[in-house]
DNA sequence: GCCAACGTTGGC
DNA sequence: GCCAACGTTGGC
């Protein structure tokens, strides 16, 4: 059963250009328990939808995830209990979709994003994904 | 730059 | 176990 997400990023740590670049990454450094559970259950194959936060404040692109989610050890002495996965870069949304179209589109306006704005890891159902996906212009 | 939302910490 | 204080994120 595929799943789909939003993975949110300030474009200044780690933007969908310097992932094109790196063609994958690992998506670590995830300190919030609620969206590294969201981490926990991706499947390799499920995708994620890349969101610029602050200076975009829009879905730019798409990537996959390639590895499910293995330790991410912290860099301090505190070491806590988090998780990280591997996305690839998939490609840019032609359209990028603000933040401003979620809030105001009927089916969208629910979404967690919308409701919970610091969560950096969200899930979508597949309509709601599929509605993004149309919107970037990525079909 | 400000502030709302929300998570974490620490005193009791 | 409660809650005030504080820190962080992210939208405006």
């Amino acid at each position: 059963m595929a799943a789909y997400y939003i993975l949110k990023s300030e474009p200044k740590t780690y933007s969908i250009d310097q992932l094109r670049k790196d063609r994958s990454t690992n998506w670590n450094n995830i300190r919030n328990y609620q969206a590294r559970n969201f981490l926990r259950e991706m499947q390799v194959g499920d995708q994620a939808f890349i969101y610029h936060s602050n200076d975009d404040k829009a879905v730019v692109g798409l990537a996959r995830v390639i590895k499910t989610a293995y330790p991410d050890i912290a860099d301090d002495a505190s070491n806590g209990d988090w998780s990280q996965v591997d996305i690839q870069y998939v490609a840019h949304a032609k359209n990028p979709v603000p933040l401003a179209t979620f809030k105001t589109h009927p089916a969208l306006k629910n979404t967690l994003l919308v409701k919970q704005s610091r969560l950096s890891v969200i899930p979508l159902t597949k309509a709601e994904f599929q509605i993004v996906y149309k919107l970037a212009g990525l079909d």
